[in-house]
DNA sequence: TCCATATTTCGACGATAATCGAAATGTATG
DNA sequence: CATACATTTCGATTATCGTCGAAATATGGA
C-alpha cells in the first residue's frame, strides 16, 4: 500500500460518523448493511450518510451492492489488513520486543463478542 | 479508546506529512528523533513540520522531550496499539476466519526490516 | 552578553470538508 | 403506469484545515 491510498483511508476513517458506521460493517461481517439501518443506528440524515459511505467506498475500505431497493454495504476486510499492516511496516527501529505487545491486540481481535447491531439480524 | 480520541488520532494521521512523520517515528524506535531531521528528511519547513507534530503529539501518538536545543519526538506504542485494537473490536460479525489472516499483518510487522532513516543514527 | 542554532507561535490567506434542503434516480407493488 | 420507498446527487453555506512568512522563545557557545 502507498502512501496517498493509505491518506484516503485514514481521511475516509478520521470522521465521527464514518468510523462508526466503518465499525458496524466491520461488526456486520459478510452479511452487510443497508444504508438507511446505518443512517437510522447511528441518526444521521440518509443524504449525509449517503456522502459518507461513498467516501469511504472511494477509499476502499468498503463495497456497495444493491439488493431490492436497498444498497447493502460491506466492510473491506483485505483494505483493512493492508491499512493496519502499512502502519506497521518496519515498526520497532530493530527492536522486536516493542511491537511484540501489538500481537495481543489480536487476542481481543478474535474474541468477537459482538456488542452493537441490535435486531438488525432480525429485521 | 473512545470514539472522540480514536477520531482525533486517526484525523492526525489523516495527512500525507503527518503520516509519514508518524512512520518515521515507528521505525526510529524509542531513541526517537529531533524535529529538524524530520524536517529535512520530508522536505518540509519546520514550522509547518512543527504544527503537525503538534497535531499527532495532541492526539497521543508521539511525544516530545527536550535534549540540548533539540526537541526529540518519539512515538508512542501504546496509543497505537490501542487506536488499531479500537478498529478490530469486535471484528467479522462472529465469523472468526474472517480475521483470523488479520494476524498475518504481524507476521510482517516484527520482522522489522527497516528501510528509511539514512544516515540518522550516525548523524 | 552577544550571536547562531533549533524550534515554536502568530496571523492571514486560500483550499478543502461537513451539513442540509431540495430534487433526481432506481426499484418494487398495486 | 402511478405511487411509495430507498438512496443518491446537486447546490449553497459555513466551518475547519493547510501553508507560509515573520516574529518569538529557548539553548549552547564565544
Amino acid at each position: 500500500m502507498e502512501m496517498t491510498s493509505a491518506v484516503a483511508s485514514l481521511s475516509a476513517l478520521a470522521h465521527g460518523g464514518r468510523l462508526s458506521a466503518f465499525r458496524m460493517l466491520v461488526q456486520a461481517g459478510a452479511a452487510g448493511l443497508p444504508a438507511g439501518e446505518i443512517a437510522r443506528c447511528l441518526k444521521m440524515l440518509p443524504n449525509s450518510l449517503s456522502s459518507h459511505l461513498a467516501i469511504l467506498d472511494k477509499a476502499g475500505l468498503i463495497h456497495a451492492r444493491r439488493e431490492g431497493r436497498s444498497i447493502i454495504y460491506t466492510a473491506d476486510y483485505g483494505a483493512m489488513q493492508e491499512l493496519l499492516g502499512f502502519l506497521l511496516e518496519d515498526c520497532c527501529g530493530g527492536a522486536p520486543e516493542i511491537c511484540a505487545p501489538l500481537g495481543e491486540i489480536f487476542a481481543r481481535a478474535v474474541a468477537c463478542h459482538g456488542t452493537c447491531l441490535p435486531e438488525l439480524e432480525t429485521a
